[in-house]
DNA sequence: CACTATATTCAACAACTGTTGAATATACAA
DNA sequence: TTGTATATTCAACAGTTGTTGAATATAGTG
């Protein structure tokens, strides 16, 4: 059968509900039924199409995972070689995960708050982040070095640590800026978030990391 | 029978076990009949001491969570009144987190790692902090805006998100900056996480809000 | 000792888990 | 049409899940 349907096929809506799932309720929180029924299909068609229940949640999770990596490697590259300012760098970072947001598909919202759920967990972790995030991270981390020449390599590391939480925690979504705002802000509002995260970071960074 | 024995019981030892199988593998991770059988204790026993086991769950999480707030309480308040600077605040607030750390009790560090779960799951988030933690919280911005008293209470928030995010990774401890630094850094090391972090998280909210 | 409250174990339940092999349906090529 | 590869469903499996009621042990009291 081709995949090329106008309607979004069986295969495809596993996958789509399986990311919405797991992203809410973590990979033990969600069983095989649960995404075969929210996807209105047999049980048995998950694992027809995708094997085990680990092997559906890793091709849940690649799918973007190597289009997110790509497009942040040629973000990156396409500034080398340039003096930029350190706000210029982060934001180069960042870019790749606001503009999957600006997508406005639901389903990279859900992809995004699953890549916070990856990122905050000791298992997930090395299995999954190693193999696809670490070596564009190194690249970052590159231009940090360069934008802040007289840095130690261990204050950059940890400063790339908060950095990496503060995105996590916004991607994640939880609700709590919501609730300790009385619905003043929006864990959904990207835009602010991305808006007032690169000049803290890069003011976190100077302090810490001299120049 | 009394609680007060030399040797730790089995009620308590499996509220620790909880803990530390909870902060590793989340709720849905483990099952009552890992946290039995790693404190090698009958399954029916975790139920008879403490009912079922989403009871179980807040039971662990309150134990160490009512502690924590109230050592932030006394140490927000004995700086009230007083003409603070920024930097003394945050550590203020992150103080107790430190003490609970520098007690070398493997319990208070598997916590700590519970704790981010809770704080980065949108599930748990909503159940479990706005009761017991979202006050100090509230608390701990009053004494942001005297600080910054230029600042919109809007930015001020996003910039407690950004705040809570690197705190939450920290607490977490999932290796990852052991693994990008070769083992030059360790998740582990909280002493140098709070001592960088301080100083990081004060550049971040003065380069945002102002002063 | 007997009595009693607490602590712990045993055995079992119904429901749910991931997974699989066989059966059936669908689409496409010859 | 027939044949064939893919897609989907059905029915069932063995193991695990949370939970419970009854049985037994333990400790403290009179």
């Amino acid at each position: 059968m081709t995949n090329n349907n106008n309607e979004i096929n069986k295969k495809d809506r596993i996958l789509d509900v399986a990311e919405e799932l797991f992203a809410l309720h973590g990979y033990d929180g969600v069983s095989i039924r649960q995404i075969a029924s929210a996807a209105e299909v047999d049980v048995a068609l998950a694992n027809y199409h995708y094997g085990k229940k680990i092997e559906l949640f890793h091709a849940v999770f690649d799918r973007r995972a190597q289009l997110l990596s790509d497009t942040r490697r040629e973000v990156l590259q396409s500034h080398q070689g340039k003096k930029l300012s350190l706000e210029q760098i982060i934001e180069a970072f960042l870019l790749p995960l606001k503009m999957a947001q600006q997508t406005g598909d639901p389903g990279w919202r859900n992809y995004l708050a699953l890549l916070a759920y990856v990122m905050t967990s000791p298992v997930w972790n090395k299995e999954l982040l190693a193999k696809v995030f670490d070596q564009r991270v190194n690249e970052f981390i590159d231009g940090l070095r360069l934008a802040l020449p007289n840095a130690d390599d261990e204050k950059i590391h940890w400063c790339y640590q908060y950095m990496s939480g503060a995105l996590a925690l916004t991607l994640a979504q939880t609700g709590r800026i919501d609730r300790l705002t009385n619905n003043q802000c929006h864990s959904t509002d990207f835009d602010t978030a991305y808006e007032l995260m690169v000049p803290f970071l890069a003011g976190g960074f100077r302090k810490v990391c001299g120049k």
